[in-house]
DNA sequence: ACCTGTTATGATACGTTATATCATATCTAT
DNA sequence: ATAGATATGATATAACGTATCATAACAGGT
C-alpha cells in the first residue's frame, strides 16, 4: 500500500508525495513475529503480501540499517536474522541457537568479551567487530524430549 | 577409490581408518597456500585446472569433511573457509579476521571458553559448537598504514 | 523559488554460495 | 557372489546477496 501526502503551498498549489514507506518498521515487525532465526528471503515473502512488487535489495538495506543500529543481530552461522530483545548493548551479545526448536537468545557476557580483550591485547589485532555464535539445545528442548 | 590404514595395537586388537579421499587433499592444499580465508567458489576454480569436470558438490563435501576433522575452519561471518593451523584442538578456536589484508589467525583462549560455559551453565542451554570470530585489524596493517 | 549536491528508494539483472537428487561405483561383511 | 552401507560423480536448482542505474526526496545556500 502507498499512501500520498498532500501539500499546500501558500499559493494554494498542490503537490502529491510518496510517503517514504518504513520498510524498516515493517522488516523489523516481520522479525519480532518470530523468536527464531527468519531468512532475509522469508521476511521478502511476508512484505510481498502487502506490496508484491518489494525487491531483494530493499529487504537487504532494511536488514544492514537494524543491524547497524543495533535492532537486529544477523546470525552469521545461519545466513539469518533475529530482532534484538534488549536494545542498545554495550558490546557485542553471545547469542545461543537452538537447533532443535530454533529459539534464539542473547545474553550480555562481559567477561566473555573481556577474555577476548585480552586476547587481542596481547596479539595486537584490534577487534571492530565480534561474533559469538552458540549451537545446541535449549532447556526446554532437553527437557522436552527423552535424550 | 577408498583406501584404508590399518593400526595395530599392543593387544593385538586392529582398527580401520578410512584414509583421505585424493579430493580431501587437494582441497586442503588449495586453503594451506593461502594465509586468508578462500571462498569454496575459488578453490572449485583451482581445483578446475586439474579437472575441469569437478562440480561443487564435491568440493563442499571435502570441505564440510575436512571441517568435521578439524583440519579447516569455516569462517561463519565470511561464508569462507581456512586450514587449520595448529590441528586437533580441545575445544573451538578464536578466529581473527584482518579486514585490511585478509590474514585470519587462530587462537586457543580456555578463559573465553570457560566464559562461554558459565553462561550455559546459567541459562541450561547445551551448547555443542561455538563460533567465535574477531574481525578488525592485524598489526601488521596497524603499523603499516597512517592511521 | 531555484539550483545543487547528497542520500534514500525502486527496479532489473546478475553474481555467489550451497544443496537436493539420483545414478554409479566401491567397500565390508557374510 | 551378494547385500547393505558409504562415497563419488553429475546435473540441476535453491538460497543468499549485491552491482548498477534511474528516479525521488531532502537540505542548504542564493
Amino acid at each position: 500500500m502507498i499512501r500520498y501526502i498532500i501539500s499546500i503551498y501558500h499559493d494554494g498549489s498542490m503537490d502529491k508525495h510518496k510517503q517514504p514507506s518504513d520498510w524498516h518498521t515493517k522488516v523489523l515487525a516481520v522479525l519480532r513475529k518470530n523468536s527464531g532465526a527468519v531468512s532475509a528471503y522469508e521476511v521478502l515473502g511476508e512484505l510481498r503480501v502487502f506490496n508484491p512488487k518489494i525487491a531483494p535489495p530493499t529487504v537487504y538495506r532494511a536488514l544492514n540499517a537494524l543491524a547497524e543500529r543495533g535492532e537486529v543481530h544477523r546470525l552469521e552461522s545461519m545466513n539469518a536474522y533475529v530482532a534484538s530483545r534488549s536494545l542498545k548493548h554495550q558490546h557485542a551479545p553471545v547469542l545461543s541457537i537452538c537447533d532443535d526448536c530454533g529459539r534464539v537468545e542473547e545474553y550480555l557476557a562481559p567477561q566473555v568479551i573481556s577474555a577476548l580483550s585480552d586476547i587481542t591485547g596481547q596479539t595486537g589485532f584490534t577487534s571492530t567487530r565480534q561474533v559469538i555464535e552458540l549451537h545446541g539445545r535449549c532447556i526446554s528442548c532437553r527437557d522436552r524430549v527423552t535424550s
